[in-house]
DNA sequence: ATAATCTCTATTATATTAGTAGAGTATACC
DNA sequence: GGTATACTCTACTAATATAATAGAGATTAT
């Protein structure tokens, strides 16, 4: 799991369109000025996302892109895993890596897999139903702290 | 925490050095063969090593690493993080990273933190001892089974 | 002395990540 | 139908990080 900038901004996108479902499709345009990111980079991210099922899209005008489920349907686990790779450190599931070749032998393994598990628990426990409630909050909060 | 060849390569290092632990120093040449691991690449990461007192250094005929400490004073943990970085996010370690501006209001920031937390509970409690218990088992398991 | 072995800095090669470009396709609306 | 709008797709470039290599220099046992 390595959160670039590409993972970075495929969360918060997932997260503005949680906060706009229900209400129509969202532009491009609207998504990358809001998140601050290079619309032709967010282009690719979103067709992405969509090859994945986790949003939709329209095209023409009043075109634009909504999430594929509802927000409490999609967990953070899941669009972490598909953006940002598996939990545990590469060299155990890339294939191609042979530093490891029996692998049954390989004491770190066992440690990786079970940072793996206690991750997925965490992530695969937030909703972005969740989140975005968790958002509302602390807008609120920062608001009336002024 | 982004396992790269690197970070292998020094994880078993330090594995193998606890391996001859009491015996005196190791050559990087011994270790490069056995480790399968390009020479002059070694001798970078064990600098690195030496600098963060994982291993000690004797130069001249005899000379060779080995491990700083006992091995059971050496967590998975500490090496983990000192080769390979952080178990959270880089983003939001990142100083320059400026995605997360207000870091106060990032919603994704907690649930990293947890995994952080999480991840650190588990190699934090591994030490190099126990690794190397694990190994002759593994090993002797893996001779009787033959 | 000298052979063995670590030390340090610089350089190169490869892979990954980040971002850009532009032509193409669908849709609403007049 | 024409046209503006917005998604689709493929290719390309730039920047950065990782992996590896090279070579001169310093230390130590014998
Ligand atoms: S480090 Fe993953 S199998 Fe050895
Ligand atoms: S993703 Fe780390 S502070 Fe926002």
């Amino acid at each position: 799991m390595k959160i670039t900038y590409k993972s970075d901004y495929a969360l918060k996108t997932i997260l503005d369109l949680a906060a706009h479902f229900g209400n129509g499709p969202v532009a491009i345009n609207d998504l990358s000025q809001r998140l601050d990111i290079p619309t032709k980079f967010l282009e690719q991210i979103l067709l992405d996302l969509k090859r994945a099922g986790f949003v939709e899209s329209r095209r023409g005008k009043v075109g634009g892109y909504s999430l594929g489920r509802h927000p409490g349907k999609i967990t953070l686990g899941e669009v972490t895993r598909f953006i940002a790779g598996p939990v545990e450190p590469i060299a155990c599931v890339d294939k191609k890596y042979s530093g490891c070749q029996d692998i049954g032998k390989c004491v770190f393994r066992d440690v990786w897999e079970e940072v793996n598990r206690s991750a997925s628990r965490i992530i695969d426990n937030v909703t972005f139903e969740d989140l975005l409630k968790k958002s509302k909050k602390m807008n609120k909060a920062f608001t009336y702290q002024i």
